[in-house]
DNA sequence: CTGAAAGCGCTAACAC
DNA sequence: GTGTTAGCGCTTTCAG
């Protein structure tokens, strides 16, 4: 006999042994199926059976191995979130967005080893990621990796993917980079700046060269010349640095846009430092609307970006193609719009 | 025969069918067994049978499925991280750095379902956390939820918990908030301030409660009055609101000590927009040590709180009770340090 | 209303 | 080196 075999009868030294639907089933003295019905909360069982089996539960501190579930259902109901980095704000927002989604709709998010790019091609046979015990996977690419190809994503799961290169042949959600820079340009220009630097992400990220082309194409469509984009890391840090060198040259800009709220700050920390005023002497436009933006000193006007709307509809994307809705491969893009606070004005009389 | 048999001469109707290794055995023309082997890495397979699987293998696209792999192993190799709140820095930083750990460990990180705390009660028969596909949890309390014991989550899986009440019978990783509460006041004290406000985290919230609490007996062993504690939100916003009234009213103190660097941003903003400077005026500082805090105008003087540490910490100490290590209920303690800037000066001369 | 049988995909143990 | 058998814990199917 098989049952109630692994072990539960539990010396101390084998602490862990889980009680199985058996061992629930013997001790209750019904069959495993009945067991089964009652942890699923069928209603075709007698009150009195019901409840001797959930005493058994109870007594034995029953609970289903979902291992076995999943085996038999095919379904983990967990959807998988790969990033290559989620160490910034954008990423994080939307893993949360995703993780509450996801909860929403009774699965759970599970965090997918952050492979290092570069090692890409040394995947074994298949690739690792679709072993997991995962029912679909939302990739955040944020920047070159190679083909995805490469990466072995393409065979077998459904796949949603989240800031990249828009012409991936796959369900795509986005911010729309390009629109949101245009208006936090076109702002500075009303305000009749002429003279705009802009400060980028990370030469290899995909949103940030989005805004930089926008950026470039904005001011040549206003036949205005553009400055030489300063590429920054997103940090705060890197905005500080390259506005420090920025206005120690000959002719500072009337405004500066950064591509994150980060480096914007460090460009007011600049313009502090120089005992200059923002928006008096220089405006500064950033990207993202963080939380802090309308704390900053001054309150920075900046593009704020749904992150959350982004991960939801990235979700629900996912989940309808784990439901077998066919793949209509849709772009999704979501659009930002422009927060106006102080550090912003018209441009200082020449 | 069962083998072949789950529908993988597919139909376009039947799209998923994914390859079963009995498949790609029928497909290679050798037993599952060698199949398995070959998938393992294993070493006694001749070549000409292996590169046979492999073409196989390839050719059905098969990737070995997890659940069945989890079944026969009993294990998951996941960790599962539960917060009752995800979007607090610290408590991104920590998932952050478990993720990391425990890829590191070869597991995976599943983000639990963020249980609604009042809802805890109305748990069925058996806890919902513990059938979830993972090895061992790491629970990120923040704040009260009731007891554990109404979590469900005692009972079987390894558990590690972060950021807590430390009296809790249990593994605990923590920040010391008490000894970063303290080296910070001290700080102000020996720059010459005797009148030092308090704004604090929310009121449920562990690790704010201590900070408050180091505030007033540090206070209190200076031989100086408290004021009272202004309760904010964590969020910069509250920072700011409870600034203000604090500077509108008669005797502004000459130094803040915010007790996360978001609201210390707000301070400082209330303080500039009175026309007052920091430190000159008034001295601020932080608790975290967030990426911005050096970038802050002025830079931040701050408490640096090691959150990766925590988290790798977390992790090492839930991955060994997972391997059967005995369980210690060690309480492990995270030293911070403070991090001088530009926000904190000697007391200005009454 | 309840039980018995079979099998999900994989691997450990044991043949040969 | 390779195949066979059995069984992980659960649920679906079919009998009673």
């Amino acid at each position: 006999m098989t049952y109630a075999s692994n072990g539960l009868s539990g010396h101390a030294s084998q602490p862990r042994a889980r009680a199985s639907i058996n061992d629930v089933a013997v001790h209750a003295g019904v069959s495993a199926q009945t067991v089964s019905r009652v942890a699923n909360g069928q209603t075709n069982v007698r009150p009195t059976t019901r409840d001797k089996v959930l005493a058994s539960m109870q007594a034995l501190g029953y609970r289903p191995n979902s291992a076995a579930r999943n085996l038999k259902s095919g379904r983990f109901r967990s959807i998988g979130f790969v990033t290559f980095n989620l160490a910034t704000l954008g990423n994080e927002r939307t893993l949360n967005a995703v993780a509450e989604a996801s909860e929403a709709a009774g699965y759970t998010t599970t965090l997918l080893p952050v492979i290092d790019p570069t090692q890409l091609d040394v995947a074994g046979a298949f690739g690792r990621l679709e072993e997991q015990a995962v029912d679909g996977i939302i990739l955040v690419m944020s920047s070159e990796v190679g083909s995805l190809d490469e990466l072995g994503i393409t065979a077998g799961l459904p796949l949603v993917i989240v800031d990249s290169d828009a012409n991936l042949p796959y369900t795509i959600v986005d911010t729309d980079q390009e629109q949101g820079a245009k208006i936090a340009l076109q702002h500075l220009l009303d305000l009749g700046h002429r003279d705009i630097v802009h400060i980028s992400g990370p030469a290899d990220s995909f949103s940030s060269r989005r805004r930089a082309d926008a950026y470039r194409q904005t001011m040549a469509d206003a036949n205005l010349p553009a400055r030489p984009v300063l590429v920054g890391d997103w940090r705060a840090a890197s905005g500080l640095a390259l506005a420090r060198e920025l206005f120690a040259a000959e002719n500072p800009p009337t405004a500066v846009f950064a591509s994150n709220d980060q480096m914007a700050l460090g460009v007011m920390h600049a313009i502090h430092e120089r005992g200059w005023t923002v928006p008096g002497d220089i405006s500064v436009v950033g990207f993202d609307d963080t939380e802090e933006a309308e704390v900053y000193w001054p309150a920075l006007t900046t593009v704020h970006q749904n992150f959350d709307q982004v991960g939801r509809h990235a979700t629900t994307l996912l989940l309808s193609l784990i439901d077998g809705e066919p793949n209509t491969k849709e772009k999704i893009l979501i659009t930002t719009r422009l927060v106006v606070r102080d550090s912003t004005g018209p441009v200082r009389p020449a």
